[in-house]
DNA sequence: GTTAGCACTCACGCTGAATGAGTGCTAACA
DNA sequence: TGTTAGCACTCATTCAGCGTGAGTGCTAAC
């Protein structure tokens, strides 16, 4: 279908095209390489690359253009691995060190980190459906009048915040009360702690209603936080450098839309089913048409199986594959370490 | 020196400006508002005006814009108060109910709530230089071989992270090793935990290397959590609904240095010993090149008098004073209350 | 199969004219 | 003395027209 001069020529223009984000000239192709041919003959090839729609042309007498049929191609047989650079892989190695303590933040540092190697916008999606379920909760006393509610969860997750103490009850009752409402919940999956339960919550802290509330708000944004997908976003200024996004218009749109967590969860939404690889989405592939023009590479985490959260770099087609896929996956795999060894 | 009629052209000219983004030309305001005179009339109080510094004509055929000084004048004696819109005050009052209980929650979502009721960029720093005190720290058991370790402060401030249990090690040796680090460190300000202290600490938890190792880097962070001041930024969005930031590099300029921690350090810093009211500065009134055709309302929130943080919105000068400063000024005595009753 | 040559297309940039939104000035008017 | 109608003037903006140059496609010769 493609002989090999061909598929050179092609190769060479995706290369071009990502690198100039102009239009390639059979010219251009015949100067900046040596191929020992003309442009005469590029220009034949080109004619027959279009035909077989691996090129697009803007209008007439503009060069050349990848279509997302060349890219797919470009990615899926032509492109050479592409290795990562020791400076990044130093980057990503020193990047979680300050950060590795919490899921969010790492969440959200991995976007801030994936954008900044990429040069693209990410986005992360936590995803923490039904994960983690309740191991205690602990009163840690701060003053007389304040002391800080705890609750652990069974993946180590912790969420705290600050109650005011009943007038004149004493530590060792806090303490009381603590387990009493631990034994209750122990071992019930976060989300699933409904008004049933919370009722009988309330027949343990019946004593203080001040308290009861504040100990069901915890509970019950604990157990929010854990039925929903966040979204991290990351990097959206880096659009402002690509010069497919010269228009405020148009970015104002596509960040119209990754604003909306429901799109964004759609976008990443992986097929469960699916092998644990790198997933690249190109151009016209994608199905929400705001983003018909751009590219998303995707990996998605697992903890032993279940999935945890997915992970994307979005860019015009026009998207240095090489780098961000070998990036996403030297990524891809030291986070998996790294949620293995931290759980 | 100005005139009744002159101020009241004035604060039509400012007004339409403000709404249209347009230079106002003597026609419109003569068109829009039944002053009772003619353009001419107004042509000659305008040019007035430009001679006393409150008016600019981009060019000679072109209407008129305000100066600095005119939003000045306009913004200290010429605008009336501006009220909250109840539903401006309900989405306030509500904002925080879900938010309250983290100080980093509030600051962010502050600058959300900022950006999102003024339609402009917010700037929200978290200052919390030399706040808070080491209170103690604790275990809390997770299973066999992980606990998570919480350092409290005494501002009720808490930091957790996941740690390896030393193998065979018991929970009551962890709390006894808790104690024992809890009581060197008790009542010291968080960010003087330096390298003699740790050295110490080293000597209480000299049994297991990973785990001092852990809890070192846990202090670290704390301490240099509590020195830092952190920048929170809101709907940088909202930048690209102005007309004045159509153009992307201008954008990407504003967007640059707003990304840098000190350059809004810098801007958002105050006179210590200034009032605690609102500040606004406007235009050229700026002293950062890159915004002098912005302006800035800012207010300072203060617990016992000691400043914990800054917030303010950043806008085109062409802003929204009555609006946006009615608004920051109920947002800063809600948090007021919210921070006096928090603590 | 390759390529030189040439006709053709079309975006882009420049120029100049028309347009119209403004102002400033002047002279007349109340 | 303040107001205003009228008019000249300025200048950004728009648009058509034109030349230019970067491309291609085709053809004929090698």
């Amino acid at each position: 279908m493609m002989n090999p001069r061909q598929r050179k020529i092609l190769q060479l223009i995706i290369e071009d095209y990502i690198s100039t984000a102009e239009p390639v000239a059979s010219r251009t192709i015949a100067r900046r390489h040596d191929l020992g041919i003309s442009p005469a003959t590029i220009r034949n090839e080109m004619s027959d690359l279009e035909l077989l729609g691996y090129l697009e042309q803007p209008h007439t007498s503009a060069g050349r253009v990848p279509s997302s049929r060349a890219y797919r191609y470009y990615v899926d047989s032509m492109m050479e691995p592409g290795t990562v650079t020791a400076a990044d892989r130093a980057l990503i190695n020193g990047w979680y060190k300050e950060r590795r303590r919490n899921l969010d933040e790492i969440f959200q540092s991995t976007a801030k980190l994936l954008s900044r190697m990429t040069q693209n916008v990410s986005l992360v999606l936590a995803d923490k459906q039904g994960s983690a379920s309740f191991l205690y909760l602990r009163f840690l006393p701060l003053d007389r009048e304040h002391a800080i509610l705890c609750i652990v969860a069974d993946d180590g997750s912790v969420d705290n915040c600050m109650v005011d103490i009943p007038l004149g009850m004493r530590p060792a009752e806090l303490d009381y009360l603590a387990g009493k409402v631990s034994r209750l919940l122990e071992g019930k999956p976060l989300n699933q702690i409904g008004d049933e339960l919370l009722q009988e919550v309330h027949e343990c802290i019946i004593e203080d209603e001040m308290l009861f509330a504040n100990v069901v708000q915890a509970l019950r944004r604990m157990g929010g936080r854990s039925r929903e997908q966040k979204v991290f976003l990351g990097g959206a200024k880096q659009l402002l450098n690509k010069p497919e996004f010269r228009d405020v218009d148009r970015v104002k749109e596509l960040l119209g839309l990754l604003e909306e967590e429901k799109v964004v969860r759609d976008l990443l939404q992986i097929d469960e089913g699916s092998d644990s690889g790198l997933k690249v989405t190109i151009g016209t592939e994608n199905k929400l048409s705001g983003i018909q023009d751009c590219s998303m590479v995707q990996a998605t985490y697992r903890v032993n199986g279940r999935i945890v959260g997915t992970m994307a770099v979005l860019g015009p087609t026009r998207m240095e594959y090489g780098k961000v896929i070998s990036v996403m996956d030297y990524l891809h795999r030291y986070l998996k370490t790294l949620f293995a060894t931290a759980r």
